[in-house]
DNA sequence: GTAATCAATTAGATCGATCTAAACGCACGG
DNA sequence: CCGTGCGTTTAGATCGATCTAATTGATTAC
């Protein structure tokens, strides 16, 4: 009850066992006879190619180790789906790890992945990753791909996005509901999507020549975003309209406020991010700006695949548009002046 | 620029390579003064184990096959995010793969795992999968655990939940509100998971003295049971309450219904199975069987590594329990007889 | 003083593939 | 008939760890 190797295989179809290894890594080498010989031997014992001896050898294990902040977060479970689908048809296996923001463990995650000997890594930073991780993968000869956040002052092949465009609409059309009084809410972690969020909602408020009412962090949870509504809006200066960092927050709060008898859109407009597919089921929905992480793990999953064939090649990155989705929760402003009910 | 293997090591620390062999895999064989000795070389050269040669000798690769069905769905994710959250304590990689209820696809991937070599596998089975597919990792001698489905009349390690608690005390609260028109929203995909529901549903029913109204199958998207709700509610029989296979289903019925002017809770009683974070959000909040994937994703991975560890123990399984939420969605009935607004 | 016990260390074979470089069979041209 | 070239095939070394079984040196037993 021994495993089967190329060796019995070769025995079996009566070649030798540098022939058989050219059948199996289908080597143009071999003729046409002797290659039929050989599947049919393979096919007879049950051989399973062993990559481990392989990766012994050749110097790869097609293998990729990916690394995410938050998988209970759907938003990343969505990025990891787009990774996984285009890695699986180039038939690359995926490592995973679940770094739960811990810069620490992230680093204990690619020693790991180095011992397995990964022919890339697919990162999106933990919060406080440091410039040192990344400049390490270099040195190594690791390729690597950064998606969603980058690494403060770091050059790597990049994933992300543009929150730009979809934040531009999204404040031009609160601006043209007549909200002057916007504030935001960001979240507690600092890493750049957070940043370049924020920047942008500045950009944005900027160009409308408004300043912002507010910027209250919170940490990312439906419950604290929940809580928070009163605060909010019991403010001297009460907002007229809140856009959230993200949606986790944007649900949150909605529903806060729906809590306090706020309805959001009339109200108070409310603006999220990442438009999940949640936003579109709550009453009023959600509006939201659109951000496609699957799509956004698609092209961190190509970004690899074209560093692992050209390791010396230009860096290069790939921004995917956002786009603001109008829903029930953004409407015109009322001046009801005034304090919450208790 | 080479790499730095292990005679390196020795050579540098002046043992054998036998001798830093047995210090990478803390043996107790090796006297401390050695171990320190050698640690240090490997610090200084930058020393990273060679898992796969580790494995081709040994025969362990430190890495576990984990096949979902569907990424995107949070529910999925949890799952894995507990999974992971053992595996990576107990210093085993996760090779992830993603079947999209795909039983082909899934062969597929087993096949690259055991290229892999992994040391176990984690299934939730696609649809359809046949019992071949547990026969041969019994065959091939690859430890499996199947967890929240379990494929028809085979024996393997299970990690799963009972549905029957948390439905008893769903039907039990509606019952109570004097519900006796209870329909069921089942999902259109058919496996184990399903049918444990339904069964559980049927069996709460017969306990109630009631018959089912209907059992309507839908495909598990949002939209789709949103679009379904005009049709379920303009029966001739129309349901005072309606249970759903899942959140997915329940929360976009709570949609549609919200769509029609149907208030849930009160004009119609609503029941999903999960209890994912957004069932909370809703208004009113969506009453959901909790089911904590989380949780059983933990107790597959805890029963994989004891079959690891006792490759021949008997066969084990571990049935999380369930509960019921109740939220506003769930009211007492009210005789409204007629038709639903166009 | 020699044998037995024990902890610590090591040489050398080994896992299953790939690589290099050589060899083979065969056709063709000189 | 021999050398050349081409398309296939192969022997043997090699990757970097682990395993087995043997060795060393120190301690204890008698």
């Amino acid at each position: 009850m021994k495993r089967v190797t190329l060796l019995d295989v070769a025995k079996h179809a009566g070649v030798s066992r540098a022939t058989a290894s050219l059948v199996v890594r289908d080597s143009p080498l071999v003729g046409a006879a002797t290659r039929a010989k050989v599947e049919a031997a393979m096919a007879e014992l049950g051989y399973v190619y062993n990559l481990g001896a392989a990766r012994m050898r050749a110097a790869r294990s097609r293998t990729v180790g990916v690394i995410i902040p938050n998988l209970t977060n759907p938003f990343f479970a969505v990025l990891l789906a787009g990774i996984e689908s285009i890695l699986e048809t180039a038939g690359l296996a995926v490592i995973l790890a679940n770094s739960n923001e811990n810069a620490a463990k992230q680093d204990g995650f690619v020693n790991r992945m180095r011992e397995h000997g990964v022919d890339g890594l697919i990162v999106c930073p933990a919060e406080g990753t440091e410039r040192r991780f990344v400049d390490d993968a270099g040195k190594w000869g690791v390729p690597l791909v950064q998606t969603l956040r980058m690494v403060p002052e770091t050059a790597s092949d990049y994933a992300g996005m543009d929150p730009t465009p979809g934040m531009r609409e999204a404040v031009d059309c609160l601006v043209g509901f007549g909200h002057r009084r916007i504030g935001y809410v960001a979240t507690d972690t600092h890493h750049s999507a957070r940043t370049e969020r924020l920047e942008s909602f500045h950009t944005a408020m900027n160009a409308a020549n408004l300043a912002p009412l507010f910027v209250r962090p919170l940490e990312s949870t439906h419950m604290s975003a929940r809580m928070a509504a009163p605060e909010l809006m019991s403010r001297p200066a009460r907002p007229t309209a809140i856009i959230c960092h993200n949606d986790v927050l944007g649900l949150g709060l909605h529903r806060g406020l729906c809590d306090l008898g706020v309805m959001p859109g009339r109200d108070v407009s409310l603006v999220g991010f990442d438009n999940v597919a949640e936003a579109d089921l709550v009453m009023p929905g959600l509006a939201s700006v659109a951000t496609e992480p699957f799509v956004v793990g698609e092209n961190a999953a190509r970004l690899l695949l074209r560093r692992m064939d050209a390791p010396d090649g230009p860096i290069a990155s790939s921004i995917e548009e956002t786009y603001f989705v109008q829903r029930g929760s953004c409407g015109p402003v009322r001046m009801v002046a005034g304090t919450v009910p208790a």
